[in-house]
DNA sequence: GTCTATACCTGGATAGAC
DNA sequence: GTCTATCCAGGTATAGAC
């Protein structure tokens, strides 16, 4: 949640629930009733903000990519290091909340959602890898990451190891997911 | 598909009309009428065989567990790089056929399964982590992998690299899948 | 073991009053 | 902008004939 509620819009609150619902329960688990008793409105007045509920997943992903770029300028003059583990953090508050990312949740669903949804949810991944690439590249110039591979690749790598360790350490152990992010760590140090 | 249809009981062709449903569009998803049409068997008959949706489901997952195991007692007697190969393997068919993996697909769907369901996973999981583990620990000790970390740890990155990269690689670009497979191969390689 | 028929529920979506 | 009322499609599941 990213402001007080008191400060959001329906529109706003209607589409943050939303968002905890799919990362929650999958897309196609979530209903307009369960944003109905969430919040406390009618499912009638929730097609009048998004008349189906396609408009409303690719509303809920708009906001993802709002929500990254302004992430993005926030850490923009911050160490390759920082906006990693920052990048890292996003995850880790996801783990928290037992519910996995927005990206891993619609791509399980990939082959049942409307083409407007699949289209936006690719220009969101293609948004947020290109920025861990970017990270990537710049930590290892100025010498603070040593990596195999290109940039892309190990964009790739981290990518999905952070995004399928939520998902898979509610199976084999919570602590996994610790154990994941801090190797992902190590093994970027220089060996020197 | 493990046998030809012929040979196959109707339950067992429901097991694998099923599981190819569940990882092309998600357990929530998938219907017995979409089976129904599939394999020209009324949805009663199909509640025959399984008298619940999670009948079916935690029927599905034990079928993986079967077949995991017939594949680790063929490849028993192989080297743990040859292994490792046909692991990745699997997850180059699933890419072809353009679905998710049975534990990708179901882990998203976590929070809104029975607990049968969610245990049943768990067993799966575990078996394979385990499995991959050792495969990882024989190669480290036959010299032919090199790895920093503990070879369980290894094995979840390397785990979470195949299992999300059959997601991701749907939004982003389907090349980036090999790229991934021959980076994971490529970074166990001893260095000299 | 498979069928027809049906019960029952939930879901997305719309019309029209306020 | 939110409500009540309603439609219709689809889903799981069961009863009972064959």
């Amino acid at each position: 949640m990213q402001k007080d509620l008191y400060l959001m819009t329906t529109r706003e609150i209607i589409i943050d629930t939303a968002d905890q619902l799919i990362r929650s329960n999958g897309f196609n688990a979530f209903s307009f009733k369960d944003i109905s008793n969430k919040i406390g409105i009618k499912t009638a007045s929730i097609h009048y903000h998004f008349p189906t509920k396609t408009d409303l997943g690719v509303a809920t992903i708009k906001e993802h990519i709002e929500r990254f770029e302004h992430y993005k300028a926030e850490l923009a003059d911050k160490s390759p290091l920082l906006k990693l583990k920052r990048f890292l953090s996003i995850y880790s508050q996801i783990k928290l909340e037992n519910k996995v990312c927005l990206v891993g949740s619609l791509a399980t669903d990939l082959n049942t959602v409307d083409d407007k949804i699949k289209n936006e949810l690719k220009t969101f991944a293609e948004l947020v890898l290109l920025w861990v690439t970017e990270v990537l590249t710049d930590g290892k110039n100025q010498g603070v990451f040593e990596f195999q591979n290109t940039s892309r690749t190990k964009a790739l790598m981290i990518i999905t190891n952070i995004l399928a360790i939520v998902q898979l350490s509610r199976l084999t152990n919570d602590e996994d997911f610790e154990i994941v992010i801090e190797a992902i760590i190590r093994d970027l140090e220089p060996h020197n």
